[in-house]
DNA sequence: CATGAATGAGGGTTCATTCAT
DNA sequence: GATGAATGAACCCTCATTCAT
């Protein structure tokens, strides 16, 4: 009876690992590549697993993407997910509501530079922005809660607006961050904020 | 004497009018899926030509988005050429500097939807970025020596890492601006000339 | 009257003019890049007229090469025509045999490298074959007339074998003799005639 | 372990069996058509694989070409390896020698006619000369040998050309004496003798 | 007759996907 | 489950040939 249960759990255990290991290997030569260029082989190869393994646990090149997206989608959730909490969010100074929101979502993309480039590429199927669409909308719905709360004279509708520009800019300016080489990130992030921080201040009167 | 002239002029300009109605095509092909996903023979199709007579104009795929870049480019320092020449500059409204620097551009990337399409998908040859590069560097230029007017106390190296980030911004937002529908236009533009506003104003202090 | 015959006639004589320019041209580029790399567009330019141009003279590429073909064999018939005429062949040494046979052969493929280039290549249409057929047949003709004064008990059959023989070792020592430079070709051609003079002695006891 | 042996070295082998196989089917499609006109869809279909097996196993249609080449060269260096082995090569006849020498080199290309149907072509990219070289310049080397026991007179430079004169006989003769039919091919090979022995007699004395 | 743009079949090669082992 | 050879459609590009001017 242990046995018995203990050899599928392994198994899937097993396979879990490999999923994972798969998605290891695609986010980077996706990161590398991008994604046309990038080839099955060479996602299997860099997993250390044959073509026909990698078509075993995903059913083509882009759920293999989609898996990633999902992953990614997943993560960043966990990164920032009680960065808004606190009820105070009315009384704290607008530079703090900024650092809050900005440093874990950069923080993850520093660990996880294979997101940007894989989701920045406007060359992906369709399904593709489907998969990272969820991210964006949290995220979107996020600033609007905080614009609710911060600049509560403003009409939904401008909100909803302001909060796309908000998230734009963010997105905007992350690559940047990312790429830049770490003694300078910090100056970037500043500058990130800067920005952020000019377009907010004139809505929270 | 007319006739000899005239010959060779004929059949120059119908080149010419060939070229560019290749390239009109290319760009629409471009927008469309990519450059990667963009086949040559769908690029000639869609100018109404056979395959081989594109091979007549352009001696590779990567030749044709290069010409591609090359006319964007021209086109677009037509587009906003003088904008930026008056004397007076320090002495207008911060407002004002910032239309005469967007309107044009925005016009521009409205007229050509294709131009970002190309340019913002980082899976093309190395070549095309340096075409798209003259473009992108004559915008930093021209966004610097506006800040040295206007910010004067500002060190250079800030002075360029700013030009920078207004510089990414605009083209951050300038796909939103073009993807909107007519009547939403001018909101958008609106938006993009508050955040630039929001960062440029307190570096003018 | 004088008029009408007059411009035909010239016609005829500048189209003439013209296809030889072309046989010129094609001979060059065939040289250099053989049969098969060798494109109508590379001839016509050569040649210095339009692929449209070319089509008129010759009705394929395969055709210009025939038409090559023809035109060597009528200058090579000429070239050593006379040589064996003299009925004295009986009485002469054989190395003045040779001398007299294979100098003028010699002369022509120096004169002319573009022949041995283009038919010496295997992979040519076969009708290519056929054009050079009568030039080879005449050449194995007068061999075999050659041997039947100078080795009057060689058996018809065997005479044919040996005339051969006799034809293919100087095609194949041909390209070496027209490749090599100036002041070796001498040397070359002294080999050559060994070797002829090698096989023919013991035949003519 | 035994099993774990054997896998791998059944898949080489089916692996070598194959590459075998397409080059089959490569010499017999190179002699047909040549290198140029040969397609790689043809050889593999020849070769019963589809276009895009053969690229698993060849880089290049060059690459195809490239390894024909070395099995040929291998080949022929075991078919007449240890033919000039003797160190009583200055006692023997000479008639011997030139036996010994080119009953196994004629076998050789009886079985292989594939062989002088690539090589003879002047129309293959550099690479492919510069495989078929080694075995010519074995070749050559063996014949100088030969030559520096039985002429020892010979100035060093004159044997090179000698030794140049009698592969070009042999190379240029071959082809005749395969495309013979077989009754035929006995008498063939005795002419090339004595064209052999026509040039060697007198270099001996 | 000349021109040279136009044609389009076909060549070498790649790669997402499948399947026998 | 794993393997990796096999597949074949599709890509970019060439070139012999045609045809409107």
């Amino acid at each position: 009876m242990t046995v018995e249960e203990t050899r599928p759990r392994r198994r899937q255990a097993r396979g879990e690992r490999r999923m994972s290991e798969i998605l290891d290997a695609a986010a980077e030569v996706f990161a590398d590549l991008g994604y046309e260029k990038a080839t099955t082989n060479a996602i299997a190869a860099a997993a250390g697993i044959s073509p026909g393994s990698l078509y075993q646990f995903f059913r083509s090149k882009e759920a293999v993407a989609q898996a990633l997206a999902d992953r990614f989608t997943a993560q960043m959730r966990g990164a920032h997910g009680e960065a808004f909490a606190p009820a105070d969010l009315a009384a704290v100074d607008l530079d703090e509501v900024i650092d809050r929101v900005v440093d874990p979502l950069v923080a993850f993309n520093v660990a996880n530079p294979g997101f940007k480039a894989l989701f920045a590429r406007p060359d992906m199927p369709a399904g593709l922005a489907a998969a990272a669409a969820p991210i964006q909308s949290a995220l979107l719905g996020r600033v609007e809660a905080i614009l609710a709360v911060r600049a509560p004279d403003l009409p939904p509708p401008d909100r909803a607006r302001s909060a796309r520009v908000l998230v734009q800019i963010f997105q905007a300016m992350t690559p940047v961050v990312v790429a830049a080489p770490e003694e300078e990130r910090e100056a970037e992030v500043r500058e990130l904020k800067k920005v952020l921080r000019g377009y907010l201040a004139p809505l929270e009167d």
